[in-house]
DNA sequence: AAAAGTATTAACCAAATGGTTAAACCAATT
DNA sequence: AATTGGTTTAACCATTTGGTTAATACTTTT
């Protein structure tokens, strides 16, 4: 457990209401239990944000530009595309491993026909770029000839599926937290694997 | 919208409260809501089924045993690896279109800390069965090196995740609903010729 | 037809929950 | 020291929500 008394009111606010958020997602969360963890009264939750609706967009504004990580980055080196998306895996991978329940919350969230708005809110740049250069390289018969859209879903899913099934997959293959982590470690150039089999001519 | 005037007040209750959860998760849904919807008083429900809690875990057991399809059917066959995976991936597309919201469902479920017993109801055979029978190839050089765990993995990420990120892939592709689904259609294929390309040797 | 069992409803209840208010507290300014 | 402005708290409020109850309607059995 984080010790957050160091910091000011509104921090601890945000850091409480991120922890809760994401792990129980905006129905399953109750502002007392934020209130709670970050120490303080419940009526300072909406003195600083005002209300639940507002607190959640806060943090969903701050997580969700993560999903959809910068690729500015990435494309700033002249590599081929093949380099391109094996470098995005590990990046990617990094991320997640870093914020293990992001994707379940931005997922939720988005699916939620509740506020249909939130979608917007999602970076999408990325998608474009990625389809741009592997059209640059089939040109240059650098890569074989596949569907871009799909492969990319593709690539997401696999790096973002083992994180939203993780307690499925412990149990599936009887693995513990530490033993899941070396997986995910390891997972990064197995599907870099992949990516040169699917792709190299 | 589905009539269900027809049926009788217990299968009325089920259609409605299977809509209802899968829609909206355990804590989004409301018991007014699937009383609404069934055309019922909401004193039916707890005559019925005692309470929300067993009511949902009645539709969690029926849905989640098709989560990990059964593949004794898959397995009769005398087929290879390669083809296993393939007929699995054709199957579970099947699945998946008849059950966009089954994924996000069974893994927000599963995802709940407060039930953690519910874990324990998913059917887990296949991926044990999937292993034996890539090492069975393996020996007799019919297929490459790879690791199955990680393998299984990313073919059931490469399944799933698209239906739970659908708003997201709609929106980043400005695709409308028919689109999306003609492309989930088309994508049977393409997975299994990445398939191919990942396991022939 | 009476009795008995089953299904259904309207009204009600208690707890939980998001949100408000008025007073108290505290730090800086005058 | 008094004023002022922002900060914090305890108590309170209205609504929502899962759940109950007692009476009523409907079906089946005797």
């Amino acid at each position: 457990m984080i010790d957050i008394k160091e910091e000011s009111t509104e921090e601890r606010i945000l850091i409480a209401a991120e922890m809760v958020f994401m792990r129980d997602g905006y129905n399953g969360s109750r502002m007392q239990d934020i209130a709670d963890k970050a120490g303080i009264n419940k009526a300072m939750l909406h003195y600083y944000f005002r209300s639940k609706d507002k607190l959640f967009e806060h943090i969903f504004d701050l997580k969700s530009k993560l999903f959809s990580p910068k690729i500015e980055g990435l494309l700033a080196e002249n590599q081929s595309f093949i380099e391109l998306i094996q470098n995005f895996i590990e990046k990617y991978f990094e991320l997640l491993i870093a914020n293990p329940f992001l994707p379940l919350f931005i997922i939720n969230t988005v699916n939620n026909p509740n506020r249909p708005d939130f979608l917007e809110k999602l970076p999408y740049q990325l998608n474009r770029k990625f389809a741009e250069k592997y059209l640059e390289d089939l040109a240059n018969r650098k890569v074989k000839q596949i569907n871009p859209l799909q492969f990319i879903i593709s690539v997401m899913g696999m790096c973002i599926f083992p994180f939203m099934a993780k307690p499925m997959i412990k149990k599936a293959f009887e693995m513990d937290e530490v033993q899941f982590e070396k997986i995910m470690e390891a997972r990064v150039e197995e599907l870099k694997n992949y990516v040169e089999m699917i792709l190299k001519p």
